[in-house]
Parts: structure tokens; C-alpha cells; sequence
DNA sequence: CTCCAATGTTTACGACGTAAACATAGGTCG
DNA sequence: CGACCTATGTTTACGTCGTAAACATTGGAG
């Protein structure tokens, strides 16, 4: 019985999906958990029989933001060639996303206190970063970038695109298009790739 | 004057520095307009004679915060002596504005808002910018950069240092010390520069 | 078939953002 | 010098939120 009986089925990944919805349409400041429930059919106290708290289930939302993200990395990562040209692909798909999602974005790295109180959040927030360290290192292997510790070309790496990705979705430079936005992300990271060589 | 008769004197300022106090306490999560005119001593309603609404309050706290790290940014560069190096200061300046004060940078770049509802502070977030392009263009004409449009090549280098600033002061780098970071930083944008020659 | 643990609901509380009505004081004009 | 007007604070009030506690329902294990 999913829908309209006392008990809902599957309330939690109900929760979550409602409260994605809700954080691309009113961003995380609007964010409430009782639209959250009302959303859910479900009264306003009953998602506290699966987060603890209001944090808890924006962990979740992270979470699987995190997850999404690293999934399009590698999807963007496998059509392209040489290593370089699929560590490019995955920092414009890094970049892609925040523009798509830019609330969902935003939410994944707000929440400060993920690390310790949220494990799963955290877990997945490393494996999305753990790829872009293997592509990194792919590079190196085909002598396309010096030899720095790769922790450190990861984290330049990321670094660039990330900051690209925050701006941008945040609406900093005034780039009009996704196009000329994901334009530039592709021709800052050639730059980047350039000066590590 | 001051203090303690019915009127305040510059409650508006007065306000402005126990809400940066609050932020830099608390994070914009546990910011409250309620608490700051209690820190003020003041009853709850009586911001309301100085800003619209908490947003706006949020907004002249996050233009006083451009303010400050457009003035840290050209003390640290001053200091230097080529463009390069000049450059490479004012990018350190800006990461280490965000470590000092992570959760005043945040609010800088959380209100998405800003831009309409909050003219000035995007004005002096502007202002912080165009002294960026005004180091890059130093450079350029120094011929340590390509050539590339000014702007282009600005905003990689800010999207690099912002990058950094954010991940860093919010913890997403392993790196444990201030000063990690900031040889993080410079290593960074050294290497970014290569690439742009 | 019965009963229990899991999962929802109701009710309640204090804090918050905000609006409206009210109070005070400090500078302006007679 | 004194009355008043407008700036700036205060009080009171309302609806919403996060959260806790007490209560209700139900699907499945014995």
C-alpha cells in the first residue's frame, strides 16, 4: 500500500524528493520541513521518524546531490578520449551541474557541520572528489601534467572549477548563457592545464 | 549622546557590528534579527526604523565585508613589487580573508538577491572585483600574460582564488593550518599564471 | 489471531520575522 | 523660551517555524 493509507511506504525518499523539489524552487532559505511534509501528504511532525532534524534531512539532500554530481562526472568523463580531454569534460560537467541546480549547489557545500554530524553526506561529497583525483592522476601517467603530488593538482583542479561553478551559479560574472558560461569553464581549464605541465 | 538615553545615536551602526559579531559567532544559520537589537540594546522591533527587513541587514553586513576585503586586497598588494607578484598578493589576501572570517565571507556570497534588491552591496562587490582586473591588466601590459581579453582573464583568476577561499574556509581541503593554505593558495596561482603566459 | 514495534498524528511550546499602534525626544519655528 | 513635529524606539499582536511528547494505527511476527 504506497499512497493513501495510514502508512506511507517509502515517507523518506518521499522527503527527500519533495524537499529537492522544494530547494530548486525557493532555495534554501524557504526551505521548510512542514512544506516539506505537506508536500508528503503527511503531517507536519511524521519526518522526524526519519531525520533527527531539519539539518538531517538537508543532508540528505546533499547527499544525494553529491552522488548525482559524481555520476555526471564520470558520464562526461568516459566520452572523451585522452586524459586530459576527460578532466576537462568532468570539470565542465562539475561546472554543468551548478548551473542547472544552482540551489541544489549551493546546499551541498553550505552545510559546514556535514563532516562530522552527517557521515553519509560527507562519504559521498569524498567519492565525487576521489574521481577527479583518478582523472588527475591519468594525466600525470600520460606525462600531461607535472609531477606535483597529485593531492595538490586535484585540489588546483577542483579548486578552479569550483570556484567557477560557485560564481557563476551565484550569477557573479555576468555571463548571459550556460553556453558562454561552460565556454569559459573549458577555456579556464585548458589555461590551468597549461601552467601544470 | 550615546548610549543610554531612549535614542541611540547610530543604532544603525550599532547594528551593523553586533550582526557581523553574531555572524562571525554563530554562522548565517543561527543569525537573528531578534538577537543583534538584544545585543544592541534595543527591543526587537526597532531595526526595523533602519532596514527593511533582515535581508537588508544581511546585505549592508556583506557590503561592509566587500569593503574590507577590497582594502585587505590592496594593502597586500602594495606591498609587492612586480605586477606578478602584486597579483599573487592580493589573491593570497582574499584567501585569507575567507579563513579568518568564513562565515562573513559566506554571507557575502549567499544572497543570491543582492543584485537587485541590495544595489549597494553589490556595488562594493564590484568595486573589490575591478581591482582585481586592474592588478590583471598590470600584468598584461607587463607582458606576463597573454593576451587574452581582460576580463576573461580575470575572472580565472578570481574563479581560482575563489575557489580556494571557499572550499578551504569551509573545510573541504584536508589541510590542517592557515599557513597550508595559503602556500596552497600561492603554489595555485603560480601555476595558473604559467598557464596564462 | 493477537500483540508489538514501526510509523503517523495531535497538541503544545518557545522563538522568530514582521506589522501596527503607541511613546519619546531633540531640533525647528513662533 | 516654549510648543510641536518628525525621527526613532517600544509594545503588542499574529502567523509560521522547529521540535518534543503523548497518542493512534497498522502490518507483520509469534
Amino acid at each position: 500500500m504506497a499512497h493513501d493509507s495510514y502508512h506511507h511506504g517509502d515517507l523518506r525518499a518521499a522527503l527527500v524528493a519533495a524537499g529537492l523539489e522544494l530547494i530548486r524552487e525557493v532555495g534554501a532559505e524557504g526551505f521548510t520541513l512542514r512544506e516539506v511534509a505537506r508536500r508528503s501528504n503527511v503531517s507536519h511532525a511524521a519526518p522526524y521518524r526519519h531525520f533527527r532534524d531539519k539539518s538531517e534531512l538537508t543532508a540528505a539532500i546533499a547527499e544525494e546531490g553529491f552522488t548525482l554530481l559524481a555520476a555526471e562526472m564520470r558520464r562526461a568523463a568516459k566520452a572523451a578520449g585522452t586524459p586530459r580531454q576527460r578532466l576537462v569534460r568532468a570539470g565542465r560537467a562539475y561546472v554543468h551541474f551548478a548551473l542547472r541546480r544552482p540551489e541544489h549547489f549551493k546546499v551541498m557545500f553550505a552545510a559546514r557541520l556535514d563532516a562530522e554530524r552527517h557521515p553519509a553526506a560527507r562519504r559521498a561529497a569524498d567519492d565525487a572528489f576521489a574521481g577527479l583525483v583518478s582523472l588527475v592522476v591519468a594525466c600525470q601517467e600520460a606525462k600531461q601534467l607535472r609531477d606535483l603530488p597529485r593531492l595538490t593538482v586535484a585540489r588546483i583542479a577542483w579548486a578552479q572549477v569550483h570556484g567557477i561553478a560557485t560564481l557563476a551559479s551565484g550569477g557573479q560574472f555576468q555571463l548571459q548563457t550556460r553556453a558562454a558560461v561552460l565556454a569559459f569553464a573549458e577555456q579556464a581549464m585548458e589555461s590551468l592545464i597549461e601552467g601544470l605541465r
